[in-house]
DNA sequence: GTCATTTATCATGC
DNA sequence: GCATGATAAATGAC
């Protein structure tokens, strides 16, 4: 009867909270300008946690996510990828 | 027993050809157990043990897969993720520490 | 053993 | 109602 307020303590962290539209795209522009191998190396996630001001775990866990998360529907993030591909040549040759 | 309950059949995901496809970390699947979340007993009593100690002898690890219904592999890999959380809780406590003495020493 | 990771599940935001 | 971030099982590198 008592199991079901369990977590509410212990597991309080786990209060999400949106990352900011900037920090998405800064997470975003990386995951698809590395497309063929989305894995930062730790120097470049303690970088990107820095320029999201976020911690270099909720780097790791993004990545995580973003990665289980695109393969399992590469069709539907296609759009998102063509998207920063986009973008990325638009700041590039100018 | 208690070991080689493992190893469990799983289909191939669609459209994963090594070779064909430009992005090769997409198709690296070897074949895994599906995750199942413990009962909220089975978690206790581990929970139980590893305030004792984060170290599980085999005697005990064989004891405690036998009496909550897990294999040993279980029983050892809930040991080992254990410890990485508590390690992580650990550094995270020490960071807010941190921060909190920034406005507070001098 | 640690530790980054994969995967499913959980809890929340909107 | 899903999108999204965090956590819980499970694997593999080392």
């Amino acid at each position: 009867a008592v199991m079901i307020l369990r977590s509410r303590f212990l597991d309080a962290r786990r209060k999400r909270r949106n990352f900011s539209k900037q920090a998405s795209e800064v997470l975003n522009e990386y995951f698809y300008s590395h497309l063929s191998n989305p894995y930062p190396s730790e120097e470049a996630k303690e970088e990107l946690a820095r320029k999201c001001g976020i911690t270099v775990s909720q780097v790791s866990n993004w990545f995580g996510n973003k990665r289980i998360r695109y393969k399992k529907n590469i069709a539907k993030a296609q759009e998102e990828a063509n998207l920063y591909a986009a973008k990325k040549a638009a700041g590039a040759s100018p | 027993y208690g070991t080689g309950a493992d190893a469990v059949p799983s289909a191939y995901p669609p459209g994963a050809l090594p070779g064909t496809n430009p992005l090769e970390w997409t198709g690296n699947v070897t074949v895994r157990k599906k995750r199942k979340p413990y009962s909220k007993y089975q978690t206790l009593e581990l929970e139980k043990e590893f305030l004792f100690n984060a170290y599980v002898s085999k005697q005990k690890r064989w004891e405690l897969a036998r009496n909550l219904n897990l294999t040993e592999r279980q029983v050892k890999i809930w040991f080992q993720n254990r410890r990485m959380k508590n390690k992580k809780n650990s550094q995270r406590q020490a960071q807010q520490q941190q921060q909190s003495d920034h406005g507070h020493a001098a």
